[in-house]
RNA sequence: GGUAUCGUAGCUCAGUCGGUAGAGCAAUGGACUGAAAAUCCAUGUGUCGCUGGUUCGAUCCCGGCCGAUACCA
């Protein structure tokens, strides 16, 4: 009896996860995990889809945790995010409060549920000097003795693949500690998992509108501001979707009419993406309730309630 | 009204000296452990505008019709 004692809202991009988060905490005494890579960033707002009024339940606001704790700029990481993650759920259990992860970024969730073996790797100053006279490929090499590569992301940026290095060899040192799920308060036996579900044709209409909301909510002006502070237009291409595109179209590189356009077919694609991770978890037996998304917050929230409460 | 060009995949277009077709994009499925809203892999798709004719055989050649565009009146 009551096993579980957390609770995981997940689902791809537009489907209302935020304010049912909040809804399903106000009913269960409990504070909200983001588990969102790109709402961590102090600044990027409208272009992360940060809904902080969704967070007001009958006039109460519901704590949350992990938004706006990195600077715009900055670079944060899945590991930043576990060692973050535990950091603030064993706070909210200390606390005597209840935990709901609310996300859909799949990678940051299943970190989230302590899947995956993450160390704390300083970097290596003496690999790092002898490493200036290697030549590229010779890094590569040295990476694929250590670890399958992923994607040409290990290894098209020198300083990436140097960092990756030095990450698979302190990942084969088993004597130093880790985070893992040994340590992790929010874990797949002690968590119900929800999911928010719409047919692909309808999250597709709803994130062309909500994206033209965006537009008309000054997002041109938010991207603007970002560029005054400072960041480099390719940097700020690294931060999402829209960072990307409007970006490209403030540089004149694109029309608005084609920024738009290439915008909404990329945060399609996105949201697709996510479908096939929770797929995939799925396949990996994680069980995954899920909801429909046309159905009020409150009604699902109530679905969920009832669920936790007779688990 | 006349002349010219065009009409091929959801979109933009290529092509077949006559043997029923192919790229890019989109779409769909998948992978994923330190940038993950990243990055990468795989897979279709068609009354070749309609209708007659020539031909063993037409999307391709010829006629007519319809539609689009440009120019001329």
């Amino acid at each position: 009896m009551n096993n579980k004692t957390n609770i995981v809202i997940l689902g791809p991009t537009a489907t209302g996860k935020t304010r049912l988060a909040a809804v399903v905490a106000s009913k269960t005494d409990a504070e909200v995990i983001s588990a969102d890579s790109r709402q961590v960033y102090r600044g990027m707002d409208l272009g992360t889809g940060k809904d902080l009024l969704d967070y007001e339940v009958n006039g109460l606001t519901i704590p949350s945790h992990l938004i706006d704790i990195a600077d715009a700029g900055s670079q944060y990481n899945i590991f930043d995010f576990s060692r973050d993650f535990y950091r603030v759920a064993n706070d909210i259990i200390a606390r005597g409060k209840k935990i709901v992860v609310c996300g859909g970024s799949g990678m940051y969730i299943e970190a989230a549920l302590g899947l995956y073996k993450l160390k704390e790797t300083p970097v290596d100053e003496k690999f790092r000097r002898e490493s200036e006279k290697m030549t590229d490929d010779e890094l590569t090499q040295i990476l694929k003795t250590l670890r399958p590569l992923h994607n040409s992301t290990d290894t098209t940026d020198r300083s990436r693949t140097m960092r990756a290095i030095e990450i698979a060899r302190a990942a084969k040192n088993p004597e130093e500690e880790s985070i893992s799920h040994e340590t992790s308060p929010v874990r797949v036996d002690n968590s119900l998992i929800f999911g928010v579900e719409f047919p692909r044709a309808e999250i597709k209409q709803r994130i062309t509108e909500r994206l033209e909301k965006r537009m008309k909510n000054g997002m041109l002006n938010e991207v603007d501001l970002l560029l005054d502070k400072g960041i480099k237009p390719e940097d700020l291409t690294y931060y999402g979707l829209e960072y990307r595109f409007i970006t490209l179209h403030l540089t004149g590189k694109l029309s608005y009419d084609e920024m738009f356009s290439l915008l909404n077919t990329a945060i399609h694609q996105f949201a697709k993406r996510q479908m096939t991770w929770f797929r995939r978890m799925e396949r990996k037996d994680i069980s995954i309730h899920w909801l429909n998304g046309d159905q009020s917050p409150e009604e699902n929230a109530g679905i969920i309630e009832r669920l936790f409460n007779n688990n």
